[in-house]
DNA sequence: CTTATAGTTTAGAATCATTATATTAATTTC
DNA sequence: GAAATTAATATAATGATTCTAAACTATAAG
């Protein structure tokens, strides 16, 4: 339960002064079991519920979201045009993401092997790959 | 030379009227050797040019560069948030990125090949996969 | 412990790409 | 070719994100 210094360690060595706001963001986004994935606004709604004592401003949670992801204790997912998604999940993995329920699913990185392999273009290399696998319904189609 | 009348059809083959604009854009697009990438701004930047006769206004392109889309004719690039990138190739295929550069290279599909495949969930199935390879100056680490 | 300072938070304004709106114009249909 | 439908346009609106400048806070130095 007593997390709280670990979270102000994991910070302090990203180089990021554990303050209030960051500590409570990243307790709410690292002190769990599972990873998960989230927006800005999600996490919004959350900290900030109407009822809550202690609000963050939206600015401080795009600088905290960012500062995180930086740090490498967040992995931004592309999914959609305007709007990001964050992953609490940094190893490297990929997504099924099915539209209809906006739902994101962890694949894990060696459940997916690339067989063929182009090269890259000469003087780049390879710094990491991204998979998305969009699912839908099931049915025939209609 | 004369594919404007190829161009009428393709988009009323698509259910598109094949207004000047989209005649216009469609040329733009379709009408080379190889399929490109860009996004709304070049295109914006390529047809209304200063000293372009007949301007297409902005809401046109997006509304085109959409239905265009709808038809099959383009496909969206997920890249980077905040802006759209398509491309001209509607094969399915995929890419490197080389974000120095802003630079998108294609990838044939049969270069990329999936070995182990996890399972969709359950009622769900496979729509299609999306794989973006981002690369990086092969620079020893600084 | 007090102060200095560099880093943070904040509310609100600004920005940027994109979408909506309402009107005018062009295209198709009868 | 007139009526009906669809599209183009300029402009306003939107919505996520970033910027700004002032108030605040954690840490370092004395």
């Amino acid at each position: 339960m007593d997390k709280k210094k670990d979270l102000a360690d994991k910070l302090r060595s990203s180089g990021l002064r554990p303050t209030k706001q960051r500590l409570r963001l990243a307790e709410y986004l690292f002190n769990r079991s599972k990873t998960f994935h989230f927006t800005v606004e999600n996490l919004d709604k959350v900290i900030n519920k109407k009822d809550s004592d202690e609000k963050v401003a939206l600015a401080t949670i795009y600088n905290t979201v960012h500062a995180f992801e930086k740090a490498g204790h967040l992995k931004e997912i592309l999914l959609k045009e305007g709007r990001s998604y964050f992953d609490t999940n940094t190893t490297s993995h990929h997504h099924f993401y099915d539209e209809e329920n906006n739902e994101l699913i962890d694949i894990e990185a060696n459940n997916i092997e690339l067989k063929k392999f182009p090269t890259p273009p000469k003087g780049k290399s390879i710094k990491n790959v991204n998979v998305i696998i969009n699912i839908d319904n099931d049915t025939q189609n209609h």
